[in-house]
DNA sequence: AGGTACTTATAGAGT
DNA sequence: ATAAGTACCT
């Protein structure tokens, strides 16, 4: 039976099947399996799945929630509309798409197409480009929207023009406006547009509005805590009809706020449903009794927050340990020590999840980890679909699907080389802003204008454009694969890439062969039949064309693709929400980085970091390890940090504490539930208010070179380096800590190193 | 037009 | 440390 295997929360949760209901779901409680058994409880008692609609933040979570119900209940299940916010919306977006005044096939702008469009309006604009930093713009026009202010609300609002004004950057608004215009004319939505322009088409089109309310009787959100506005008022508008509306989050994992997400939402989802039932699961599976108290010592000093108890019936554990270590290095290598240790003692290296605050931080963690020869995996960082080659793939693929896509087009339309350059691609923008048309369009139909375009180039670029043409024609005749490996092979992407004949070419020919590969796979899927949730038909596989892989790749991130296998996991905190390891390192425990320094002047930003290491924390299942450095490497030079505040935020009933990272832990594994004897920590660290003076000499360097090993070396020396393997000094300058070696690398050629930090050992 | 060499800006999380 | 932009040369 379904419920027997739920606690008595959960299946009251469960059983409620009408009605507003919220879930507060603290860490680990089991939230997903309750989500799943609560959905396969619906069907049971009759609902039908084609009247669900289930919202996810990531891909994977729908898959995993998906294949958790069919297995469940079976067929039915995929039937249900499920899916993250911005594929669901694009989905319906594409089937209402003439309301609006798009295309069905409209393009998805990533983040990169959208701020190259920004920047090109900035310049058209003539504004100061110091002024009106791309990324600047870029966070303001992205907010308006997840608050939805269209161009005019913007310019019209009072209070929003007062702040361009007092930040003098008062042309906002008209880079808003015009920004959305070339987007339109591009037949392109970028990100926040799929939620936007949902809201619009809900607002303005009330038969819509009435199809969908009708046909999402039942509504689950996921991660509530994480909605923004605009998804707020779309959940709440499609479910005004029916009113079955459950969602789920804990408000204690809201950490999206930076992206315009609202915990408000959650918090006040008792005054928008004040009949609301409310659930909570307090009882966390996943962590022993130090990890469950350490997370709750730590979100207890938040203010806003929804009460509840977290606790756990699992056994103590050991304590969180914290190690402080010389730098960044030392610390990767501590992390990479430790696993070593425990894999030799029969763990897994899947087991170990090490998470950090900033994507950079990974580098440093890939160095050691390589050098050791530990397998891992990486997540975020450059994505797949973000790599050059790719991008430069999809631009084609683009383009062809929508012609009109001027992003596409100037990606395109010089890659490779064909002698199509800056001066004429600017003859064509004016050309093509005169006719008021797209790229494409005046290109294809540049012999009836009269322009400066000399006639040989004329030629290449209608050339190039009947191909495009050539290809579009048989978007619908052919399957994606089939269609998309001709247009690689035709571009003569491939066979530029392999005229370069260098390694780097060689890396991104095997992607653009894994894009062809993806493109199979999307093709065959092993699923003999592939239903549209929305519509309900099938899908055969002639179906299956480009245009279709491409609105599912536009929105597909890294994550979704999970190449298994036994590796240490490395991800930010963000990208490991949800997820759950044995082992969990958080690295990077220092002021400045973790709380991040612009998360420092507001209150309400230094509780979003709060939530975000109460995240990590309660990632761990059995141990816990944090720490940090006293130095690192940022941005290419060194910076040296205090120990993060939140440290000192968990209990030292709960944390064991070292300065050194090795041999600090006598009894790893023995005395873990002896907390007689543990009033003090084992090291005294220095208060925060006590502040030291920078060291003006460093301790020791980092790879442990003796000071006395300095002198050893001389030009003409044989050195070995434990990135660069070995070589021999050429130069010697500087005196002590700023003594340097230029180095001829047998393989790598000349480098310059700081002997204070490099790893280098005379032969 | 295209390629190379040098300069400069920029580093917070991700659908 | 790195990517992106610019100046300059072929």
């Amino acid at each position: 039976m379904l419920l027997d295997e739920l606690n008595q929360q959960q299946q009251d949760a469960v059983r409620e099947i009408d009605g507003p209901i919220i879930i507060i779901a603290g860490a680990g409680s089991g939230k997903t399996k309750t989500l799943t058994c609560k959905i396969a409880y619906d069907l049971q008692n009759g609902i039908s799945p084609y009247n669900i609609l289930a919202l996810t933040f990531t891909n994977k979570a729908a898959e995993e929630m998906k294949e958790r119900i069919t297995e469940l209940v079976g067929t039915p299940a995929k039937y249900i509309l499920m899916g993250t916010f911005h594929s669901i919306f694009s989905r319906i977006l594409r089937l209402e798409s003439e309301r609006l005044g798009f295309v069905s096939r409209f393009s998805i702008y990533d983040t990169d197409d959208a701020k190259s469009l920004i920047k090109t309006i900035i310049k058209e604009m003539n504004l100061d480009e110091k002024r009106y930093t791309v990324s600047f713009v870029m966070e303001r026009i992205s907010k308006a929207k997840n608050n939805l202010f269209s161009p005019s609300d913007y310019l019209n609002s009072i209070e929003i023009q007062a702040e361009d004004r007092a930040a003098h950057k008062e042309q906002i608004g008209y880079i808003y406006q015009q920004y959305n215009r070339r987007l339109k004319g591009a037949m392109a939505m970028d990100f926040d547009d799929l939620l936007f322009n949902m809201n619009v088409l809900l607002r303005d089109f009330p038969d819509v509005l009435k199809k969908y309310q009708e046909r999402f009787r039942y509504i689950m959100v996921d991660e509530y805590q994480d909605t923004n506005f605009a998804q707020y008022l779309i959940i709440k508008k499609l479910a005004a009809l029916h009113r079955n509306i459950c969602v789920v989050g804990d408000d204690a994992q809201s950490i999206y706020a930076f992206r315009g997400a609202s915990i408000r939402n959650i918090l006040n989802f008792k005054t928008d449903y004040p009949d609301a039932k409310v659930f909570k699961l307090e009882q966390n599976y996943r962590s022993t009794q130090n990890i469950v108290n350490a997370a709750n010592c730590v979100i207890a000093n938040n203010e806003d927050q929804i009460k509840k108890n977290v606790w756990t019936s699992n056994p103590q554990g050991c304590k969180i340990r914290y190690t402080n270590h010389d730098s960044d290095r030392a610390e990767a290598e501590y992390v990479c020590q430790t696993i070593k240790d425990k894999v030799i003692d029969g763990d897994n290296y899947s087991d170990f999840a090490v998470l950090y605050r900033t994507n950079m931080q990974s580098r440093v963690l890939e160095e050691a980890l390589r050098l050791r020869n530990t397998p891992y995996r990486l997540y975020g960082g450059i994505s797949f679909y973000s790599r050059k080659e790719i991008k430069d793939v999809l631009a084609y693929f683009r383009l062809v699907s929508n012609n009109d896509d001027n992003g596409a087009f100037e990606r395109s339309i010089n890659n490779p080389a064909r002698g199509i350059g800056n001066t004429t691609i600017n003859r064509l923008k004016i050309i093509a802003a005169e006719h008021n048309v797209s790229l494409f369009s005046a290109a294809l139909n540049l012999p009836n204008f009269s322009s400066k375009i000399n006639g040989t180039t004329v030629e290449k670029i209608v050339e190039f454009c009947k191909m495009i043409v050539a290809f579009s024609k048989t978007i619908h005749q052919r399957n994606a694969y089939e269609l998309g490996e001709e247009i690689i092979r035709m571009s003569g992407i491939k066979t530029a890439l392999k005229n370069e004949e260098s390694i780097e070419a060689e890396d991104r020919i095997n992607n653009i062969d894994e894009l062809i590969n993806s493109l199979q796979a999307f093709v065959r899927k092993e699923d003999d039949i592939i239903i549209d949730e929305l519509t309900g038909e099938e899908i055969s596989q002639t179906e299956r064309t480009l245009d279709v892989f491409l609105s599912q790749v536009s929105l597909m991130t890294d994550a979704d693709n999970d190449d298994e296998g036994d590796k240490v996991v490395l991800m930010t905190i963000h990208a490991a929400k949800g997820l759950e390891f044995p082992y969990v390192f958080i690295v990077g425990m220092e002021e400045n980085l973790f709380p991040s320094l612009q998360s420092l002047t507001q209150r309400s930003d230094t509780e979003e970091e709060r939530r975000l290491f109460y995240v990590a924390i309660t990632r761990a299942e059995k141990e816990l390890m944090i720490s940090s450095a006293r130095m690192r490497f940022r941005y290419g030079e060194l910076v040296f940090a205090e120990r993060s505040r939140f440290v000192e935020e968990i209990d030292e009933a709960y944390l064991e504490q070292s300065l050194d990272g090795k041999k600090s832990f006598p009894a790893l594994h023995k005395d873990a539930n002896d907390n007689s004897n543990r009033k003090k920590p084992l090291l005294k660290l220095p208060s925060k208010d006590s502040k030291k003076p920078l060291p003006t000499s460093l301790p020791h360097p980092v790879g442990g070179n003796a000071s006395s090993a300095l002198r050893k070396f001389e030009i003409g020396s044989r050195v070995v380096h434990s990135r660069f393997g070995e070589g021999t000094i050429l130069l010697l300058e500087g005196e002590g800590d700023n003594r340097k070696a230029m180095v001829n690398f047998d393989v790598g050629g000349k480098k310059i190193l700081v002997l204070r930090f490099a790893k280098l050992e005379i032969l």
